[in-house]
DNA sequence: TTGAAAGCGCTACCAC
DNA sequence: GTGGTAGCGCTTTCAA
């Protein structure tokens, strides 16, 4: 009970109350704009709270009144373009439900993501997002929450996981180019793991598809400037190239500067075709033909599976979790 | 007491509790691992609380481990880079000092914005962005709750808010284009509102402290489609326009893209500069010169300006609650 | 190793 | 119009 402490204890509703000589209840009243109160015993109110720097616990008043349900979404780069539509996607669908969304953007560090899942869990209800943390680990950090993974490379049994499958997109793409008089297509693919992507599997089988050996493949940095020393190198070791088709479009954007300062023209002299479908590649010179992914589908998706697993009522099976992508023409093929 | 109720009530502590036949503190014990509990004990609370579902709420957690704080960041529009921008550059500014940050993207409408503000109030601990409500407004919904806006055009006295000094820069600008031997000077304003924007007074006094006319203005919707019919109207009003400046690099770009298809070379025939620095300005084809902000700086003082205000210590004066922008040269002018 | 009691800060529901 | 009382669901002493 010692009043007159040293360190800035909160300031609570209960000096509010009675620094304005009133109750708590009155303060309540006051500050949440209820009827049922004097003119001037709420000023007064008000005054004393301002002056005291009171601010309401959102904990206490959220615990009271069973409030609204929030997930954390959780992002390598926000600045990505492709975690860009991604992030408002989901904003978008979760807005349509009145959840708040905590988004942490990982800065593509595996330590921060541990970081943050160590401190998300008391903060959300669900988490959503790219997640390169073991499952174990994650199983852990998580203790029971709701976890929705997206495109991860493995698919996992603990965890829903939203799927992205291309094989279609990427087989009309080569279709496309081969039916366009292209035969010896090449491939940017990331170079980020150790392993070929699954894209370049989708990539190789389309080739074959159409007859075709597996074309030459590059590996490139996830960036414009990845994109482009990996079709200068692509292009120095495999000179009769005439098309490409990359691991996303901003290595392909890469590819079409590259192709630019090499004096290629674009797609006379190289056809480019990228995976994603930004905004983004509408912009460039030229527009560039992409195998698009439906990001909005993605973050609905994403979105609903929560919610389904919030509810604990018929969660989607993996079957349903799949977004497709589909081949979208544009100038560059 | 009626146990037996319909409709699912929220699943306690206390329902796991009796249902493994322990205690409540027994639950929590095992449910955060801390030491002091039996192996099998802890099993079987564990399995309850799997089987009923349970999930703490983090609003009674929060409650008595006087928890992290969170702002909430309101955004127009993710999707635009400009905002993407300043969004990752809070986000990481908050990240740094532990901070949760709600973001919520209106989607650019002002009554999706009042619904945000409304719900807001009580899940966060601080709000900041960009608000286009009347001043009333936010007073009356954020009650008290520390208010950080950014890039008002019209200061205000009752909250902090963040000014965008691009004045000498623009003048760079304009001194650049008339030192590389320009006369004929346009700008492509935004059409959003029914005055000239401060950028355009900029752009008016720069021109003048050149010795020239306030050049030719045409207004652009604020998307690459509005840039380009804005280019267009522009030089067909005023052909010999030799150089323009933009309102943002969204309209720039646009712009660029105008140009290339009336034919007119850039930066040989027509220099384009625009407005924002956005790393998107880089890729187009050319890379475009921008009068460039701060955003990180932009991000990380608005984050600062937030924390004195949580703390109620000495808070940032209006003059320091500024980020510059200045000439950055590529290859557009 | 476990349990009982005491709050965290707030609002809802009833008296007055 | 105002105040008392009873919780919201959880963790943290302190006893057993």
């Amino acid at each position: 009970m010692a009043s007159s402490e040293t360190g800035s204890r909160r300031v609570t509703i209960d000096d509010v109350a009675r620094s304005a000589g009133v109750s708590r209840q009155t303060v309540s009243r006051a500050l949440n704009d209820k009827g049922e109160i004097g003119v001037s015993t709420k000023q007064r109110v008000l005054d004393a709270a301002l002056e005291l720097g009171y601010r309401p616990s959102r904990f206490a008043r959220g615990l009271v009144r069973q409030d609204a349900i929030s997930v954390g979404l959780v992002i390598p780069d926000l600045l990505n373009p492709f975690f860009t539509e991604v992030a408002a996607a989901a904003l978008d669908a979760a807005r349509a439900r009145g959840w708040h969304v905590v988004v942490y953007d990982t800065g593509d560090r595996v330590e921060e993501e541990r970081g943050t899942l160590e401190v998300i869990a008391s903060q959300v209800d669900a988490v959503v997002g790219y997640l390169r943390q073991p499952e174990d680990e994650v199983d852990k950090l998580m203790r029971g929450l709701p976890v929705v993974l997206i495109d991860r490379e493995r698919r996992t049994e603990r965890f829903s996981s939203i799927r992205i499958d291309g094989e279609g997109g990427v087989h009309a793409a080569i279709r496309h180019l081969v039916d366009s008089g292209h035969r010896r297509i090449g491939m940017l693919d990331h170079a980020g793991r150790s392993e070929p992507s699954i894209r370049h599997d989708w990539f190789v089988s389309a080739m074959s598809a159409c007859g075709l050996d597996a074309g030459s493949v590059s590996r490139a940095d996830q960036s414009v400037e990845g994109g482009e020393r990996a079709l200068k190198a692509l292009l120095t070791d495999h000179p009769a190239t005439t098309a490409v088709f990359t691991f996303n479009d901003i290595i392909a954007i890469g590819a079409l500067r590259a192709a630019r300062r090499l004096g290629r023209r674009v797609p006379r002299d190289l056809a480019v075709i990228g995976f994603d479908g930004l905004r983004l590649g509408s912009l460039v010179e030229p527009p560039l033909s992409t195998v698009a992914l439906d990001t909005r589908g993605l973050g609905a998706l994403a979105v609903e599976q929560t919610a389904r697993l919030l509810a604990t009522s018929s969660p989607l099976s993996g079957d349903e979790l799949v977004v497709r992508a589909e081949l979208r023409l544009r100038e560059s093929a």
